[in-house]
DNA sequence: TGTGAATATGACCACCTGGTCACATATTAT
DNA sequence: ATAATATGTGACCAGGTGGTCATATTCACA
């Protein structure tokens, strides 16, 4: 956590640090983010830095809390009347919910991407320790709930399915973090949810033709 | 491409720059990856090194040029008799095959997922220029064929099906090499297979119970 | 106005990076 | 043996890193 100094700074300098090491964050990965840059663009001294933040994983363990925390608090209306709803519109809820997040806030949505491909393992420990990781159990927990009411093949493998939900759900939100990387790109956020739509129908249906 | 000094060197020394450098490539991305490891590893001389190579990014190609050239070999075989197999078939080999390649070539498949998390922008378009990218649109051909074939149902957004193709064997190669780094974890090749066989039964048949 | 605590600062440190270069050593051809 | 060419070498360079610290400034309270 920042030390007591950062908070006791006036809110616009305080956010501006934030967004500062955020941009950094979601540019570079934990090794390759530059202290210098975050001070740098914030206007800050590197002596000053190290009076709010005790070292760089302090402030990297903070950010990415902080990404956790907004996601959890845009996600928290859908989960909590998820028990009202089938497996298919829980799934397509999550998904539209996401690409939704990510078009809000393309910010968050950058480093969770950054994240994703971290490599080093004392960052990524720090901060999945910090955050709770109730995230990659949600899919299981949605699937055995759908199987005990019968909504899906019981002859369905769980953890495949589940890999195969999480695995799908990383690479729209890579894809969306691609396009609105390209400013010039007209991002349109409907074209999106019709390819989310075409996945599930997939997962649910299967491919082959049953006219054979 | 490496200068001829390089290709005049004994086999054995090659090799061993070679194989240093891989090991340096696969544990960290383009820019965190030191040649002066690769030099200590090798037991060649700052000075040799650019005797033999033009810079950091000339290896870097060439390494990976020597790991899609591996796979495309691997993968040959297979590939020139997909047009006596059905849609199915074909998909469950290229997984197949991609576990098994995984399984014999550790350090490519080490490679590889170092690869698909490369953030240097440079160093991705200068390997992807040199490499053909054919495996980008396989595919897509695959689904494409399948689809006049009448194998799998015209509705399906081919499209959506690629994207969910390529997102799940990218999970699938992501879980081996990280089972592969756990040296104590006992591999068990069958295991994964199986796994593989539940993902493509799930996108196949769907997961929807049919008895409601 | 004075005093002590909180905060701001940037020169500095040790260490690392990719890349260069003058020089030393082998190898080969004459 | 001599000359020419090909290789090997490591000190060195400019520029970056995370982190420290003595000092300067601001602030709050008496």
């Amino acid at each position: 956590m920042p030390k007591a100094t950062f908070f006791n700074l006036p809110n616009d300098k305080r956010s501006l640090i934030i967004s500062a090491a955020m941009k950094e964050f979601s540019n570079a990965n934990y090794d390759a983010a530059s202290i210098n840059q975050i001070c740098k663009n914030s206007n800050i001294a590197k002596g000053s830095f190290y009076q709010y933040f005790t070292d760089k994983l302090d402030l990297y363990v903070y950010i990415m809390t902080l990404a956790v925390e907004e996601k959890i608090k845009f996600f928290s209306a859908i989960i909590s009347e998820f028990h009202t709803l089938t497996l298919l519109e829980q799934i397509r809820l999550l998904f539209r919910k996401g690409v939704e997040f990510a078009n809000k806030h393309p910010e968050y949505a950058a480093l969770g991407e950054q994240f994703s491909k971290e490599d080093n393992e004392l960052a990524k420990l720090a901060v999945t320790k910090e955050g709770n990781k109730q995230a990659e159990s949600l899919f299981i927990q949605m699937i055995l709930n759908a199987k005990t009411k019968g909504e899906i093949d019981s002859s369905v493998d769980s953890l495949a399915l589940s890999l195969l939900l999480q695995s799908l759900y990383g690479a729209v939100n890579k894809y969306i973090v691609g396009k609105l990387e390209n400013a010039s790109y007209e991002y349109n956020e409907e074209d999106i949810n019709s390819l989310v739509d075409s996945l599930l129908n997939i997962i649910f249906h299967g491919i082959q033709n049953k006219v054979d």
